[in-house]
DNA sequence: ACTCATATATAACATGTGTTATTTTACATT
DNA sequence: AATGTAAAATAACACATGTTATATATGAGT
C-alpha cells in the first residue's frame, strides 16, 4: 500500500459544504476547498471524479441534515413538525437552502413526490384532521407547502420585517395552518348541511 | 460625427433580457450578448461601464415589465390583482423571476416596503376588507405576499403537480385568500363578542 | 535497506470570462 | 474630395476555473 490517507472524502464534502454556506453552491471551487483543508485539489480528483460528482455528493448531505433536522422536531403532531423542521433548516442554513430550491429542483421534486403519501397517511391519523376526505388533505397539504416554502424563501432572502425574530415565524406558519384548516372545516360543514337538507 | 449608431443600448438589453430568460442571470457574458447581436463587444462596453452597470439595467427592466404587468391585472380589486401579477409574472417570466429573488434581494426589499403603505391603503378601501384595524391588514397581507412567493417559486421550478394549470394556480391563491381572511374575521368577531360581553 | 504502490503536490493546459488597447470603418463637416 | 470623430471590430491581457500530466513523498511488505 501507500501513504496514509490524509484528506478524505467526508472531509472533502464538509470543506464544499462550508463554502456553500457562506458564498453559495456556485462559490464551491477545486482550488477553494483545497485551501479550506490545506491540501492541493489532488486528493478531492482522488475521491471525485468531477466537480459535478462532488456537488452530488454534497446535495445528498444537504438532504441528510434535513432529514436529520426532521427526526428532532417530533412533538406527535407530524403535520406541523415537517412545516417546522423545513422552516429551521431555511433558517439555519439559508444560502444552501436558497441555492437547493434552485440548482436542485429535479431532486426536490423527486423527493417530494416520494414523501406525499407517507404524508397524507400521517395526516390521516391527525386527530385535528378528522373527518377531511383525502383530496381535502391533499389540498391543505398543498397550500401548506406552499406557504412553507414562500416563508422559507423570505427568511432566507430577509424580505421578512426586519424585527421578524423565528418564532414570529413559527407563529406565522403556525396560524396560517389554523386558518387553512379552519376553513376547510367550516365548508365541509356547509357541504354537510347541503347534503342533510 | 461618427458612422451610424447600429446597436442600442436597448437592443443590448433586450439581448441580455433573452439570455437571461433560458439561461439564467449568470448566463449572460459579454460575448454572448455580443453574438446575439451579431457584433462584438465594443458596442456594448460604449453603452455600459462594466457588466455590473447592465446588470442594473437590465433589472430596471425587469421590475417595469412587472409593473406593466399589474397594470393590465386592474380589475377592480386591487389586493387579488397584486397576487395575480406577481404571480403571472412568475410564470411568464420563471427563469428571471428565480433569479430576481435571489440575486437582487436588497432590490426587492426596497421595492417591497416602498409600495407596502399604498397597499395598505388600498385594502383599507376594499369592502371584502371592511373592519379590519391596520395591524389585521398588515397580517393578511403578509400572509398573502409569503403565499404568493411560495406559490411563484413552486411555479417556476415545477414543483406543483403535473397537471396543475395556471387556472389552478389563480384557483389555488385565491382560495387561500379567502382562508386567510375568513378567519381573520372570524376571530375579529370573536373579540367583538368578548369586548361586548 | 529496498522496492513499489499510491496519496499528495506541483505545474501546466484548455477554456471562459471581463476588460482594454489598437485598428478599422463609416459618415458628417469642411 | 479631404478630414476628423466616433462607432465598431479585432486582438490581446489578466484572471479564474476544471482537469490532467508529471513529480514527489510516504509507508507497507519483502
Amino acid at each position: 500500500m501507500g501513504p496514509k490517507v490524509k484528506f478524505t472524502r467526508e472531509q472533502i464534502i464538509d470543506a464544499a459544504f462550508e463554502i456553500a454556506q457562506t458564498e453559495g453552491i456556485d462559490g464551491i471551487t477545486m482550488r477553494k476547498i483545497a485551501e479550506k483543508m490545506g491540501s492541493s485539489v489532488a486528493p478531492i480528483y482522488v475521491n471525485f471524479k468531477s466537480v459535478d460528482k462532488l456537488n452530488e455528493a454534497l446535495i445528498e448531505k444537504v438532504i441528510s441534515i434535513s432529514r436529520q433536522l426532521l427526526m428532532e422536531e417530533n412533538t406527535g403532531n407530524p403535520f406541523r413538525d415537517i412545516g417546522n423542521a423545513s422552516l429551521r433548516f431555511a433558517m439555519e442554513y439559508s444560502v444552501i437552502f436558497r441555492d437547493l430550491v434552485l440548482k436542485s429542483g429535479k431532486y426536490m421534486r423527486d423527493y417530494d413526490e416520494k414523501i406525499m403519501p407517507a404524508l397524507i397517511e400521517e395526516m390521516q391519523k391527525d386527530p385535528e384532521l378528522k373527518g377531511f376526505t383525502v383530496d381535502d388533505l391533499k389540498t391543505i397539504l398543498l397550500k401548506m407547502r406552499i406557504f412553507q416554502l414562500g416563508l422559507s424563501m423570505m427568511a432566507a432572502n430577509s424580505f421578512l420585517p426586519k424585527e421578524y425574530s423565528k418564532q414570529d415565524m413559527r407563529d406565522i406558519l403556525s396560524s396560517t395552518a389554523d386558518d387553512v384548516i379552519m376553513s376547510a372545516k367550516r365548508k365541509g360543514f356547509y357541504n354537510e348541511e347541503k347534503s342533510d337538507s
